[in-house]
DNA sequence: GCGATGTGCAACCGTTGGTTGCGCAAATGC
DNA sequence: GCATTTGCGCAACCAACGGTTGCACATCGC
């Protein structure tokens, strides 16, 4: 295990959280419960067509899930999905954290040789 | 404090590292501790002036730096901004990490009552 | 000086986030 | 029961972006 390049991320899900509106999304989808095309897009600056190929987008990845209630269709986050994609977002992070601690330890090592 | 919507987030810092072949050009230049636009493009699956494209993109984010030195142009990765870069991942991870523990704490509960 | 190597610029293509416009199904009102 | 609203879905269109090819220009090595 522990792939050098830190790409073990799922591109899908990734891209899906990459979009800000879509992040907005889920953040207003967290907040509220659950919304349909047209509640989101009274709390958005985009359009309700627009939100509606984002639910697709974020239903194709897994991460919402909507259900069809008489002429609305409501959509709510699948948890278990959504922490999956905050467990890729920290695991990124964590990569490069990694590094950047590692190169910070070789400076100082480097200083210290340098002071002798 | 406390923003209710999680975008305290520059947007600019996040679409930067929101792409998949910019996360691997990081990598890369956090590996081999600098690069060019053709160093980096042999061990891409894209041309150098993609790579080249994304270097522009990176800049501008200020996530790395390009010195001219003689006929190539070498970058390296700015550790400071970066790191800004980590923290702000990390945050919307938490944002959504909390609301997730709330909701489960809320389901236990009514869980709970209706045990009763 | 001359070929090889590295960069930058411009034109072009496919995908995607966004819009407008339309038609259709389901709730509401009389 | 029928007309009106309200919510959805589909299609066409546009701008921005990631990617490509092609070319011109600078620099290093011999």
């Amino acid at each position: 295990m522990s792939a050098t390049t830190a790409e073990n991320v799922d591109d899908d899900l990734w891209s899906a959280i990459g979009d800000p509106t879509r992040r907005r999304m889920l953040d207003l989808l967290l907040i509220e419960g659950d919304g349909t095309a047209t509640s989101l897009a009274q709390r958005l600056p985009v359009t309700r067509q627009a939100v509606a190929k984002h639910l697709g987008v974020l239903d194709r990845a897994g991460l919402v899930r909507g259900t069809p209630a008489g002429r609305e269709k409501r959509y709510r986050v699948d948890d278990a999905q959504l922490a999956r994609a905050v467990a890729q977002l920290s695991s990124v992070g964590a990569a490069w954290d990694a590094r950047l601690q590692r190169i910070k330890r070789i400076a100082e090592a480097i200083q210290r040789t340098q002071q002798d």
